[in-house]
DNA sequence: AATTAATCGAGACGGTACGTCATGTCTTGAT
DNA sequence: ATCAAGACATGACGTACCGTCTCGATTAATT
């Protein structure tokens, strides 16, 4: 669904300059005061410009925060140990961050309203990552760490819950340690468990 | 920093009928056009009863949605496991609910901004539910059903994170045979792992 | 149709403020450029107050442009030819000066469009000019200059269109001698010709 | 100021075209929802076509608007008072019209602001109107229907404002018997008078 | 009984952000 | 150089919401 051959092409450095000013915003005042106006007149670009391109000011900041980099390739470390650790930290590096941390809470109150766009998140993000948990669990049944493949939603919404409520509901500081490796070893058990 | 013992007493009706209006509309526009106006509108009620009650909208909506009565008798069930389905249970009670379920990412977005109130949350909820953990921890450990504690902010973002994220990252519909159970399994083999 | 009695009266101050604030920017800035967001911000006032009691820009610049004093005293100059010039003087105050003349194109073109306002710019100016006229033709009846009064909307453009075309169509520079004098002998004219 | 000699020739039909658009547009939405994009949509035309011709929004809703064939041909009718009305039926045609009637108050807006082209509305409207009115003044003369010449812009005041504010301003309806018929009497009267 | 003072419903207030729309310019590839 | 299509910056508009405030009326506890 892109636009149409006939007319001017979209500019395209405006997507670019639109991401690093509502980072930036994100950043230095947060997702309440990241204002449409602001990030416009920040990239240089006019409202009409944005209004084009994302229906709404969530959609716009969910596209600046969510980069595609993020869940790119998936850890294969040998073991469901390590496997696991792998994606603990990148649900940390797409959930922490300050950018992230500061639009999170915010997006999801927007985008909960918004039908079109929750959808979106779905794909782009939580349908990845689920993917991502399939081919590790797959490989750890492979290696026979797993009698039985554990039900995909549980596990799920295990490893990325605990990742968000950690940053998001509790607000702990990171441990030194690094996230992943805190809760890395209570949810290996919590998979060898239903995998048994 | 109660009222002044002077002047007009404060209505008693008004606290109920507040949150029974807030509670319908939440339930039925949601949270972000719940708005105040509505609020004060639905309840028969001024503005300023409302402030002179609670510091803001997230404060007000907090207040209708939690219901004491939640965490109110910590569940022994004579096993770890018993318990941690029962704790599992009352978190799923307190996020889920059509009001709760509509109100709870608005209100993280909103409480992430005010400081005062955000740390009313943590006392009211995140701290008590704490407790009742560590409880919960304590009775297995006599039990000997642990031989240590495990890090209990650790736990505590695993049960709480994943009722959370099942019902508001994933969305996913709350399985038959209920989500306690379906969690349970898993977050007790974490546990018992945690505390080996 | 005031509002009611119930409830925070409209603070007094706000209507002055604001047709201060309206009368300068239009002095300084033209109708075009006087932004509504202009005005509440000169006159210390929320944009919510302006919309509050007027329905639009145009019909918000309208009030604040028309001063009831205008018309106020039928001049009674004991001869039609006076009183000709009288109210040809009295048009004119209430078609120049910098405010309306800057105003006054911008308005006629905004009121087209709404319409409701159309007819509050017939009630508090036009209805009140044609009374006016009547009052005069009836007097040069009486007196005798006058045998049978003319038709009255015919004198009515006649006077009404001179003054407008001489400074918005035709704006050419009002004469040393004052306009209604350059005006009224011919008008005065066509009127002894229509009542003759 | 034309364009020039090379490369691909300006299309013949565009001119007529974009008048239609025009014309149909103010008819039925009025000047200020008759958008840039709405005529260049109906008139199958880019916008790029649009500016290269005319130099804004009001100029080119004036060139659909006045048609060069009013105040074509002077009328001389025998008599000033014919005379007269002739020049009233002819203003009467070019301000009338459900096209112009509806663009005359927004372009009068318009271009107050723009300098050039209200110079153009002069030359191509006014002047020519004002030098019709001068033949007019010098065939009575000739004739000996008037001693001297009144001030041509006080007798163009009277008779091109009687009009427009009888269209415009006091909006009322035509009369049955035309509105130069209605206007002329008074206005041969001034004329007399003026010439005496 | 009169006074005092905090409350009540109603609703206006300043501030601030949103999303829409129009103008006039510019940029494609094609003619 | 022109064409249709359409993206672009600019900037105004009118709406909505929040948290505060002001009104006249009400309601107790204190004089």
């Amino acid at each position: 669904m892109t636009h149409n051959r006939r007319g001017r092409p979209r500019e395209q450095g405006i997507d670019a300059a639109v991401r690093a000013a509502v980072n930036e915003l994100l950043e230095e005042v947060g997702y309440q005061r990241c204002t449409v106006d602001a990030i416009a007149a920040r990239a240089g670009v006019g409202k009409a410009a944005l209004y084009r391109r994302w229906k709404s000011k969530a959609e716009l900041v969910f596209a600046a925060v969510v980069h595609d980099d993020t869940l790119a390739a998936p850890p294969d470390t040998g073991t469901l140990r390590g496997d696991v650790t792998g994606v603990l930290a990148d649900i940390q590096s797409a959930l922490d961050g300050p950018q992230v941390r500061n639009a999170l809470p915010g997006l999801l109150a927007d985008l909960r309203t918004e039908d079109a766009p929750a959808a979106r998140l779905g794909e782009l993000f939580l349908v990845r990552e689920r993917a991502y948990l399939v081919e590790v669990l797959d490989r750890a049944l492979a290696r026979g760490e797993l009698a039985r493949r554990p039900e995909v939603p549980v596990v799920h919404a295990m490893l990325l819950g605990s990742v968000f409520a950690w940053l998001h509901l509790l607000r702990e500081t990171v441990p030194p340690g690094g996230l992943a490796d805190a809760l890395a070893p209570g949810l290996y058990g919590a998979i060898i468990v239903l995998g048994r």
